[in-house]
DNA sequence: AGCACGCCGACT
DNA sequence: GTCGGCGTGCTC
């Protein structure tokens, strides 16, 4: 018998199986881990098929060394899904497996953690110590408790003579295994009465397909969502939800928690490696039934799924930005279909691409218009930033947004300012020659962090002194120019002098659990202040913020990226949740510096339809995304001149199948990225957009020409989320 | 990825 | 003469 085998090393070179001899006697089956020859030396591989015969030059064969599993580590679906990522996102195998089984059990560097309980080893004659107190001690305690754990042992009496103990064999030690759980505040589940809207939409979810639940911010999605799983477990099925990693929080999870108990293992970047093995393998075992888990939980070794869920469909991350590039949605619908099982998605603010799925029927759309609560959504003021200037106000804040918050504060109320960017200010520059501080290893600008009064680079990471002296011209009139968080709170502390401003941004919560000490600080703080990023937009309930600011809503606007409308408008209706949750009126000051835009009329009346309508129309006519596919392809090396060959090489190939498919191809070009350099390799890139007829097929030949044996690394996206 | 093989310059 | 630089190519 023969084994097919993929090595695990993620090289374009090593993107394809290898055959191997399975000796006699060793169970060998697909998806084991297995120790192969290979070259020189051994290294780790995947068994993806098992066969009798094989087509290869059998002298050239080398027998598997070894084994890692006695039970499949990638079940047959995951094997499946492998192919299927494979093609659907142009990936290579091991990259794509690398994902299905996390690096603590691929390395082998994390291990099942045990306690040690020491017990008595037989009868013992206590007699016999007469000499030694601390040793006759512990017998008697031991005696007592009949077992105590090792490390008490050790603490309350001492180390040498428990260790004697053991080497004389009258103690032994039993080892227990031990999960480390992650730490989950314990909440009481309240049962809540569904609502007709709620019910109806549980009973629309039946049987195999995809759904989109629609439904207002407060509608009640997250108790359709547990009764779903909840029947799903009844049917003795599994589960698996997504939600965004940035909604992971511990409230959230003790919601889930309090709900399905023992049954739910939760996946998130702050779990430790242990917590992470742990859980994985209480999923692989069978222990645990629900997964709740960022982006990365549609990977969990579950089987036998009953419902797959995705909160908040609409958000970037479940589309991966760093390699391997794969769509979470996709991978969902792959593994619905093979579990034959409904996968439903929800959002507050649909993408434009999945609501237009609704229409031609490819999903089903579930809709959930009415708040819960019966509470109306907070009224959305839209203010004119251009007439603040013309009447002579040039700060960050109107004259409205200032009067409102004074009344929050004077309610003792909270308030939220909502801002676009990280930092004091964006960029450094000199006032006088136009110079801009830049990293030396990318083509971006820096960004000075006042915290720690350094310049930063957004993308390496590198760090720099602050300059006093323009190093161009010499000039010291250099300074930060846009706004940024810090500056905001800055400003709205000279105006509102005794009253708590708490910032939240990227700066402020990278240290472990910062996240919940800040709002854990703005929960009891009366009246208070927040001022933060994106982050400050999700899920987090406050029943006393009645005021939401939203400073420069235009940022995302014109970026010339054909999602920024769609991205504006999912914002402003995301952050306009936050206000007016429980009892009190909410509102929500929208300053803009082009409130005709048509976004923001929409966005103010919480007409998604009319919104969905309008861009539909606008991607229809300039035929963009969801009614033509855009490629990317981006080559990055450290030398200039051989990212620019290698791209010419590929476009000249390219040439040929524009020839070919001429009608179907919109757009061609090539180009250096707007980044123009990361970590010191510089970027270039084709950006191919080609009508649906036939996509598939013109996507694969494209494809095909960034093949070859190029020095550069190469990145092949369909619809990027970023173009940068 | 690693490791061998191979082809050129520097030197115990 | 040889040692060692790294560019190229292969690994069942």
């Amino acid at each position: 018998m023969f084994a097919s085998v993929i090595i695990d090393q993620d090289t374009k070179a090593l993107n394809k199986v290898f055959n191997y001899l399975i000796p006699d006697g060793m169970k060998i089956e697909k998806g084991f881990r297995v120790i192969v020859p290979f070259g020189q030396r051994l290294v780790q591989g995947f068994v993806v098929e098992v066969n009798e015969k094989i087509d290869f030059d059998l002298s050239k064969i080398k027998q598997i060394s070894s084994t890692l599993d006695d039970e499949p580590i990638i079940k047959s679906e995951m094997l499946e899904l492998m192919k299927f990522m494979c093609n659907k996102f142009h990936l290579r195998l091991t990259s794509v497996l690398r994902l299905f089984v996390p690096s603590e059990i691929r390395e082998g560097k994390v291990k099942d953690l045990f306690v040690k309980w020491a017990s008595l080893n037989g009868e013992i004659d206590i007699q016999s110590f007469s000499r030694a107190n601390v040793q006759k001690s512990i017998i008697e305690e031991l005696i007592k408790k009949q077992k105590v754990l090792l490390a008490e042992l050790k603490k309350n009496f001492s180390v040498s003579s428990v260790n004697s103990l053991i080497k004389k064999e009258i103690i032994k030690i039993e080892l227990e295994k031990q999960i480390r759980k992650p730490l989950t505040i314990i909440q009481q589940d309240k049962k809540i009465e569904l609502n007709d809207m709620q019910k109806n939409a549980i009973r629309s979810v039946k049987g195999e397909g995809t759904y989109l639940l629609h439904g207002v911010t407060g509608s009640g999605k997250t108790e359709v969502y547990m009764n779903l799983i909840s029947n799903a477990l009844k049917n003795k099925k599994n589960a698996i939800m997504l939600v965004p990693e940035i909604s992971l929080t511990p409230q959230v999870m003790s919601v889930f928690k309090a709900r399905f108990g023992e049954n739910i293992a939760l996946l998130h970047s702050s779990l430790s490696a242990g917590e992470r093995f742990d859980e994985w393998k209480r999923i692989f075992s069978g222990d645990a039934r629900v997964v709740v888990g960022a982006r990365s939980a549609i990977f969990a070794p579950i089987d036998n799924l009953g419902i797959i869920i995705i909160d908040e469909q609409h958000e970037q991350s479940y589309i991966s930005e760093s390699n391997p590039r794969y769509d979470t949605f996709e991978v969902a619908k792959f593994r619905a279909e093979f579990n034959k099982c409904p996968l439903l998605v929800g959002s507050a603010t649909p993408s434009v691409d999945i609501y237009e799925k609704t229409k031609t029927g490819e999903v089903k759309l579930i809709e959930m218009p009415t708040r819960a609560n019966g509470k109306e959504l907070p009224k959305i003021q839209i203010i004119d930033m251009m007439n603040e200037l013309r009447t002579g106000n040039s700060g960050i804040f109107s004259t409205q947004l200032i009067a409102d918050l004074s009344y929050v504060v004077n309610q003792k109320k909270q308030a939220m300012i909502f801002i676009n960017r990280r930092g004091f200010s964006s960029f450094m520059m000199c006032r006088e020659c136009g110079y801009l501080a830049k990293c030396s290893d990318c083509d971006v600008n820096l960004v000075y962090h006042r915290e720690d009064n350094r310049l930063k680079c957004h993308y390496c990471g590198k760090q720099y002194r602050v300059l006093d002296k323009c190093p161009n011209c010499g000039s010291n009139k250099i300074k930060q120019g846009a706004v940024g968080t810090e500056k905001i709170v800055d400003e709205l502390k000279n105006i509102f002098k005794d009253v708590k401003i708490i910032r939240m941004d990227n700066d402020t919560t990278s240290k472990k659990n910062g996240h919940e000490k800040i709002l854990q600080e703005f929960r009891k703080s009366k009246p208070a202040i927040l001022v933060g990023t994106q982050m400050i937009a999700k899920g987090h309930d406050f029943e006393d913020v009645t005021l939401v600011g939203i400073i420069d809503a235009d940022q995302s606007l014109y970026r010339g990226d054909y999602r920024s409308t769609e991205r504006c408008f999912q914002l402003i209706t995301q952050v306009s949740g936050r206000a007016g949750r429980s009892q009190y009126e909410g509102k929500v000051d929208l300053q803009t510096y082009s409130p005709r835009h048509y976004v923001y009329k929409f966005a103010a009346n919480y007409d998604y339809k009319g919104f969905f309508k309008k861009e539909e129309n606008i991607r229809k006519t300039s035929v963009f995304p969801p009614f033509s596919k855009i490629i990317r392809i981006l080559f990055a090396y450290y030398d200039e001149n051989v990212v620019r060959d290698e791209l010419k090489i590929c476009y000249n190939k390219l040439l040929k199948v524009r020839e070919k498919y001429f009608d179907s191809i919109i757009y061609m070009d090539a180009m250096k990225s707007p980044i123009k350099r990361i970590k010191n390799s510089f970027r270039y890139q084709i950006i191919v957009r080609i009508k649906l007829d036939n996509s598939d097929e013109i996507e694969n030949e494209i494809f095909n020409c960034t093949e070859g044996n190029l020095k550069s690394s190469v990145f092949f996206e369909v619809n990027p989320e970023s173009m940068s």
